[in-house]
DNA sequence: ATAAATTTAGACTTTATTGTCTAAATCAAT
DNA sequence: ATTGATTTAGACAATAAAGTCTAAATTTAT
């Protein structure tokens, strides 16, 4: 797992990140999301709910349903999807678990964590995931290719 | 919980700190030290064992025992707790969990993610507990302070 | 209307993390 | 040697996160 998203965070991320992917086709299917990107596809439903309650993206169930983004993908930044799923707190809190650390009582690496902690701020606020996809070269190619290593054309979750 | 550190690494680094605060006193009592950061008693002892058995801190057993630093302050940094407890993968792998993500396959927010771990290896590698605990005015008042909120004069974990 | 495809819902299982409890081993002081 | 204080060990419980399964609801197409 990533050391900074709890899975659920991750997959709905890429999902998300494929869909801008494959714009402007759509509805998505689901099963179309998670065999590509070899998330349990059940798992992933709920996730995709959570992100469909926030607007993220729309749902549209039944025959030819399907998943696509919620608005302009111009318009949607990774922290919007990190705070529908992980919630408001992951980059509050002190790095070293310490309950009343702020600035009036720092812990030891306070200082230097905020630097970072305004790193990873501009890094998940500053970049649409349009630009994001866009700056692969757009479509899928990218996703596919984080995959190649592995499972080069089994499918599963089927 | 950070969104960082296991909770078992944030009280190993507090642990840590908390003995290079009160040097030269030593060695300090397992209950001392969980008793002042409200740790669970035994679950700070095994976590002082991982800590033991990589030389971050050296214990002594039975009556008037307890645990002191494994090398002087200033040779010890919060990356080497980190290492011995959540180990070496913390800050590898894709931040998005794409798994054959890299420098030739990057995922979309490879790049920025770089710059932030960067920030990240500086904040855990730079700085020893030494300098971490003395930049703080020394002695333990700066960890007192952080839990004054909180549970003025309960002892806990008795 | 019916059937097929799809999302939605919720119970359930598995796994990892965190925390608790009891007892044993070790050491210092008397 | 005995006692008391402490770390060490390991079984166990509680909680949370991740993943699986079955069935219901919804929609399109025929």
């Amino acid at each position: 797992m990533s050391v900074f998203f709890s899975r659920s965070c991750e997959y709905g991320i890429q999902a998300v990140l494929y869909l801008a992917s494959r714009e402007p086709e759509s509805p998505i299917h689901l099963r179309d999301i998670s065999n590509a990107l070899r998330i349990p596809h059940h798992f992933l439903s709920k996730i995709m709910q959570t992100l469909e309650r926030d607007g993220v993206v729309i749902s549209h169930k039944g025959a030819n349903g399907g998943f696509e983004l919620g608005r302009d993908a111009k318009e949607i930044s990774i922290i919007n999807i990190v705070r529908a799923i992980d919630g408001e707190a992951f980059l509050n809190g002190c790095v070293l678990g310490f309950p009343s650390c702020d600035d009036t009582a720092p812990c030891p690496v306070h200082t230097l964590w905020k630097k970072s902690k305004e790193n990873i701020s501009v890094m998940l606020e500053k970049s649409s995931v349009g630009e994001l996809s866009a700056e692969l070269g757009g479509k899928l190619e990218f996703i596919k290719s984080l995959y190649s290593h592995n499972n080069p054309t089994k499918e599963i979750n089927v």
